[in-house]
DNA sequence: GAATAAGCGAGACGGTACGTCTGGTCTTTAT
DNA sequence: ATAAAGACCAGACGTACCGTCTCGCTTATTC
């Protein structure tokens, strides 16, 4: 007779979603994508195939759920605090050390496997593109932004310039270079990224 | 008694392989992704399915393989003359022509639809991004690098910028806005790309 | 509710074992035999193929089901009652009167097909020929070999006649004239063939 | 070597044809019947399929091909003579040693597999059957008539009795018991049969 | 505290596509 | 001119997954 039934209810639940998760994290970052499927997933979770479906429309939709919820585990370690990048004063310094840790998460085999797994669904299916850049991208991208105003503020950015834009000259040639693995990423290829792009939107 | 028996030998084939590869090209522009199997492009171009895995190691490499055939006949009827960029002499009114006829190739939705297929194949085959980089991606670039040395030479653009780096900047933008669908690629876009990066790497 | 729980379970399992086995005798009942494919009976079965394979090893014991869940319905329709000859107490009357009927069976298309099939399964496979001898000629061998026991006793059979013997003597010369088509199968025949078995091991 | 052209011309005919038909026989003699393939013919023969096609309509044909060229081999080796039973004089004795040999025949695993691919093929195809009556079993059954009808000369067979049937009734037993190995064929069982035949048709 | 749901793990089901193999036809290369 | 070699179309093979459905069993409420 307690009112915590939702909770007792939902406790079952959220054992079999988080274990879905997982190991849907698991797989991905373990075997080669082909071998991500919905019933590896659930021989590793432990689960039947429908308490998947029960929840997620399709693969692509678990594989989105997966990432997603890493994310958000990462923010919950954060004490709930939204990400903030650093802000040093020198927008500079901060970019390049934000960008060379970016280049460096796409060089970890788990983390590649994870985001090449997420973009492999992304490309062909737009209702998820518009998921990921409301629930993932636009939150990261808010704290850039963020850290790019205050940077507007101390004469370090030109004002007039659309935040937006920056983003993606800064991020885009990385994400591209490392999607068609057409080059190394190297720490000097992060500072390069800061440098042209703070040139072209100097004050 | 003739000395084309290199053609005659390869007729046959030839038939077959230019009907594997339409089709291909067809079913990719016209069907969503997940219908373009290998079986329906046996039965679209009229051929067993031995025909196509004699030839190719897997669907991607089908499908990478009508996509560069469909550049090297865009090729051939430029009368097998090298891909260039205009040049005006204006390197800005130059790229941003580029630039808008290039955002505008990618509104087209069979365009759309074979460099969505193209990407899909790419992200998880390692193989396969070098081969995209080798036949397809360098030959382009090259004939951007040269429209951009000429910039140089003309004191349009920085002298010691590195031209991989100024085409990264330039295209990635675009390239991600769309393959994330994460905002319309209008003209102004297109424009705004050129401008920033004609400021970043100014002489 | 119902307490038939276990025949609940079955239904399913049973509705699409038994719409395999009646579309493996339709198909081989009609169709030349090289038509009677896995995906053929799947298709007319309304059933995927994986649901056959997941039953049956392969198409040979496939087809031996079916024709031997053809006799158990046989079986089933009298009664479940073994089958047994006539015996009016005349084995010459009764014996012709058996051997007119199967001759006259194995004129029959649909049936004339379905042992035909049998016997194609048979030939290359020993352990299939057992399943055969077991399941299929042995019951019904000894419902021969009781009548021919009832003429030992009435004096009508040389009582230290190998029953075995005498059933082969009887039917095997049918069977191969019809296996190989060497010769119509009448009436007469039919009664010859009991005269000199009868003529074989008189008294 | 020659100016017959014609002669060379058909010698070479020959030996392609004298390939296939060995190779078909050693296959069928050696592997599961499985894997005796139209193209497994061609490639132990050391020669095309389509010259293979080009004088048989189908497998069966090759196949039913090879054994009659074996038997005819066969008889080439008897100097061309036709087959003949052999005559003591005493029916019995001469039977039984023709039907202990014909079980031993079986027994070979070679010509066991001989036999039932020929089987295989003529169960379900009623022209190469009426092939099969005509140039391998009338010759056959012919050379044994002749000596059922010495023994009717000689008083030993009762002289209004139907060669066939009495074939039929000696052999068919034979033949099943091997097809349906549902018992071994063993010397005492060729007797059995030669004397209960015998019996049936007593003068 | 027994009855009654509700949700679960398990896995069979109807389908679709895979990549392989063979049958029988048609082309090319080489003699 | 003919044959070896083998590519070609067609389509069945047996397997793997997809997403749905069914089954007992375990929990957790509800009367």
């Amino acid at each position: 007779m307690s009112n915590e039934k939702g909770p007792d209810h939902s406790r079952r639940k959220e054992r079999s979603r988080q274990a879905i998760l997982a190991a849907t994290r698991e797989l991905v970052a373990e075997e080669p994508y082909e071998k991500v499927t919905v019933e590896a997933i659930a021989a590793r979770a432990g689960v039947g195939k429908q308490t998947i479906y029960r929840r997620w429309p399709s693969k692509s939709a678990v594989i989105f759920a997966a990432l997603l919820a890493l994310s958000e585990n990462a923010d919950r370690q954060n004490d709930e605090q939204p990400v903030t990048l650093p802000d040093t004063g020198d927008l500079e310094t901060d970019l390049k050390l934000v960008m060379r840790a970016t280049a460096e998460e796409f060089a970890d085999p788990a983390f590649d496997r994870l985001i090449r797994a997420l973009n492999t669904e992304i490309v062909n299916d737009a209702a998820l593109a518009a998921e990921y850049q409301e629930k993932l991208a636009r939150p990261l991208d808010e704290a850039k932004k963020a850290r790019l105003r205050s940077a507007q503020e101390a004469g370090q950015l030109n004002p007039d310039a659309d935040l937006d834009l920056v983003l993606e000259v800064l991020y885009a040639p990385l994400f591209q270079r490392w999607l068609h693995r057409s080059a190394p990423l190297t720490a000097a290829y992060a500072d390069s990224l800061v440098e042209s792009t703070l040139r072209a939107f100097a004050p």
